[in-house]
DNA sequence: TTGACTTAGCGAAGTACTTCGCTAATATAG
DNA sequence: CTATATTAGCGAAGTACTTCGCTAAGTCAA
């Protein structure tokens, strides 16, 4: 009997993933070299992580082309809100209020997004009343 | 060798950590009570994740007193900053904008939460100009 | 064509996390 | 005091994730 309940993209896999999104569909190859740029790993270890997302249908691949290329199921932001969500239950009760203050006290976002986030908030506060 | 790298408590971890951060310093008995109100588990279970975070170190357990009284070393807001931020790096970038509007569009804070938000925005908005 | 190189697949071993049975130590009731 | 229940500890097995050696299959150039 498995025990293990939530089933979000662990890290190593997220890597991969990471790849893919700033990439686009890419061979292994090329996932591989990008991996290596920021740690040490086996081409090997590459193929058969791609192979058990393949199986847990992280990723697709198109085997009509040679070398295969593979590609992300689901766009980033799917995944990353999968896993905020997951983040924001477990440890958050579900409440995004103390989560997005400590996000925003724990680094510095960029202007831009400081704007979009005042204007969001402007949507939501004059929805909420 | 080790290959994992971030060291974040892992979901039973935090579950265990819930109930001490909720009750405060409890013992075994009382942690695990709380645990089986949601999921089915053995007390058996319960002692041996309690010392496997006592090596990890975190929890501390005062053995002055008979039932041993558990306690997080951390406080709730630490450790989930300390999650937050890993998840922050690892699918964020680092950068915390676009986190912050996922977390708000997904799910509504509350009002007062909404207002603190507001407040630090203001606050941040005048610091970066 | 064939030898060298690249790509793909598989199984086994290793790390981490979780579960639980069994036993020992301690406390409590009668 | 002593039988019973509660608490604590340990080791072993099970699940999940990660790594990599070895081999096979496919590609390409001389």
């Amino acid at each position: 009997m498995p025990w293990k309940s939530s089933t979000q993209p662990t890290e190593s896999e997220v890597e991969i993933l990471r790849v893919l999104w700033d990439n686009g569909p890419s061979p292994v190859r090329v996932i591989h070299e990008e991996l290596s740029r920021t740690k040490e790993t086996n081409y090997s270890t590459t193929v058969k992580m791609l192979s058990v997302m393949l199986e847990k249908q992280l990723v697709r691949r198109d085997e009509s082309v040679r070398p295969h290329v593979y590609r992300a199921v689901k766009p980033r932001s799917t995944t990353q809100k999968g896993m905020l969500r997951d983040l924001m239950d477990r440890v958050y009760d579900g409440s995004p209020g103390r989560m997005v203050i400590q996000a925003l006290s724990s680094k510095k976002a960029s202007s831009e997004e400081l704007e979009e986030i005042r204007r969001l908030l402007d949507q939501l506060q004059r929805d909420g009343d």
